[in-house]
DNA sequence: GTTGACTACGTACCTAGGTACGTAGTTTAC
DNA sequence: GTAAACTACGTACCTAGGTACGTAGTCAAC
């Protein structure tokens, strides 16, 4: 298939097809006459870069971690996502404190009557 | 103080400082001389911006929240701080979902003897 | 045989929050 | 009185993951 079929039923753009092209991410297909003809091959490789983003992954380590598993790295493959589970269990700290936060200053609004909104003075002051 | 004392004490870089004052984030203190006088009131002002960015404000919605607070908008103050909550609890649960599918694929690594390691074919098959 | 849709390619632009650099003026130390 | 350090200002650059646009080629339909 060509490229904006392809890309439909990828559920990515056409330009994300070519950005993946460029970044080395997914192999350019082979031309059958002047365009680039798409396969099942294609579609599961974009289906593969999705599933690595939704873990967490950026597109750099998802080459990476193809490259590993060409060499079959399983111990650096595991490396990898163990620290990438690392830095989201950071992040996810992150955002729960965050959270906590936010919601004590907003509860404090919603009891404070007509005093100025304790969201920014406690923002100021604590 | 002139603005590397300041930069040092507030903990951001002079090139930060600029920067939120080209952002119109911080008042550019008047000069003394050649050089600008920074005061409690703008090491005051950089930390309601630190604790504000902790809580997951974005630079844009800090100088919205400081408007508000001028205006003495506390509904608006509320909406906006439950927004953010709102977005703090998606992401949150966004990052919860690749941590446990992530954690999965690495406990499954670790069991598989000689095969390939399933982090990289689960991604592929699931 | 020309219009419209599609493709390929290259380059610029976008957000967010800065960082870095070059130039020119000023102040401080010796 | 001059060299080092500091300041002000403007502009360019950075990451990440794309998006948008301009140009040129190609293909199918009418």
């Amino acid at each position: 298939m060509k490229i904006s079929q392809f890309a439909k039923q990828a559920g990515v753009s056409v330009e994300t097809v070519r950005y993946y092209h460029r970044e080395g991410l997914l192999a350019v297909p082979e031309n059958s006459g002047s365009y680039r003809q798409y396969t099942n091959v294609h579609i599961n490789k974009i289906a593969f870069i999705q599933k690595a983003k939704l873990a967490g992954f950026t597109l750099d380590e998802i080459k990476q971690l193809e490259r590993l598993d060409a060499s079959r790295d399983k111990d650096e493959i595991r490396r990898i996502s163990e620290d990438k589970m690392q830095l989201l269990e950071t992040k996810i700290a992150e955002l729960v404190m965050a959270q906590t936060f936010l919601s004590e200053l907003v509860l404090a609004c919603k009891k404070s009557d007509n005093e100025p909104c304790p969201i920014l003075t406690e923002l100021r002051d604590t």
